[in-house]
DNA sequence: GCCATTTTTTGACCTGTATCAACGTTGATA
DNA sequence: TATCAACGTTGATACAGGTCAAAAAATGGC
């Protein structure tokens, strides 16, 4: 019997752990699991290496074992939004499986080593029609990024850069403490945020000279969360 | 047995067809979309009357019989942003039901009078557990709707208000040909494209100074698809 | 047809953010 | 240590689009 782990790509991690916190494979029964497996492999990426382009033909969704993978589109004049930043034990472009003859609406890059499982769209969903718990809880998964995208589209359609940028920071507060770090480069920031490099860096100062928070280098504390959160117009 | 036309709201209008139309329900069998519909009643709603607000516990999907409805959002300071006009056939915050305790991201109100029929969120999902061959198709529904998102997010971080404007304009063309009519208020128009009804009267005015398109009320005549398509910024 | 109301357009002005260019920092490489 | 490249900051400037106010046009009731 093939086990998982086999597939793991360094000497002994356990992968099955990392994929069951996962909604898509967390009902899968342990055969469907090896079955997935056989029908997946790992690719190494180095820094800036790229998975795949806008536009190509999907074959596969991934699943990252370690790493940060870049989901980004570029516009004709060169400028390039993040739509998101997968890392450990997500998922992307697992919604797409559902259609026939598709195409990836954004390209994928590694933004440091990493390490993902590509995982064969059409055999995964074979299984699926086996798992309707499984079924259940990737709608759940993906209504719940139906959500966040709404959010970010009533963000750029109702809010400033500035708000944006005080809603980053807060949920960041919210989930590290008043102090952390930034941990991706601030232009990559700036593009999740929808807000050039400049801007982004005018409005950090901003904030730091009005003493709502203190910025050195990637170091953040916030020192006044209510100030904050009059800057990120939710009121 | 009761009859699913039994809860159409208007004498002995079939409402299964337009049923079956989503795929939602065209996979149903029809004890299972009778058993919804007994889990389900019909909404009747004047112009402008709402049927939900943002942040109200769900309960209830919708499909739309007749009419059209408008969900969307306000910020703080008032403004409002059209995410979706749903017409005849349309289903709408179906993609909630996956979530327990869950709230309306989004607001909705009849834009002219229209008939709805809601239907219970849970009761369905109990029947969405053995129709795999439904869940199949909703993902896939949910799937294309995240992939409308995402382009909107992208126009909107990589786009001028001209830009939009014109691939609103190439897309009805598309559909309707190159003359159609705007079947909604400018304002209505303006808000899904996010912009503010001035400004969406200005780029109309230089649309048709630039002799691309012809407006005359609601009436509009594309006369150069290929510099509308420019206007695009697709390039 | 006339009045009241709503929607759209127009004008003047202002603000947020992008752009372009220059410069400082940092970190890797030779 | 010198050099180069990548990144971030700063300043000057430009422009898209928002705001406010008022006029014009369209709509709907009576």
């Amino acid at each position: 019997m093939d086990d998982i782990t086999a597939t793991a790509p360094r000497n002994g991690t356990q992968m099955e752990p990392l994929l069951r916190q996962n909604p898509l494979f967390s009902r899968l029964t342990r055969p469907q699991l090896e079955e997935m497996c056989q029908y997946s492999r790992t690719i190494e990426l180095e820094e800036g290496e790229s998975l795949f382009h806008h536009g190509d033909m999907v074959v596969n969704f991934f699943f990252v074992i370690e790493g940060l993978i870049k989901l980004f589109r570029q516009s004709a004049d060169g400028h390039e939004k993040i739509f998101e930043l997968e890392g450990a034990g997500r998922t992307f472009a697992e919604a797409l499986m559902f259609h026939e003859q598709n195409h990836y609406p954004v390209s994928a890059t590694a933004m440091r080593k990493s390490t993902v499982l590509a995982i064969n769209s059409r055999k995964f969903q074979k299984i699926l029609v086996r798992s309707p718990d499984t079924c259940l809880l990737i709608m759940g998964d993906l209504s719940k990024r139906l959500h966040e995208l709404i959010g970010d589209i009533e963000s750029l359609s109702l809010l400033t850069g500035r708000n944006r940028l005080a809603t980053y920071f807060l949920d960041k507060a919210m989930h590290e403490g008043q102090t952390f770090d930034l941990d991706i480069p601030k232009s990559a920031i700036a593009s999740m945020l929808s807000l050039q490099p400049e801007t982004f860096s005018r409005l950090l100062k901003e904030l730091t000279s009005k003493h709502i928070i203190t910025a050195k280098d990637c170091h953040i504390e916030v020192l006044d969360m209510q100030r904050l959160r009059e800057h990120a117009g939710i009121v």
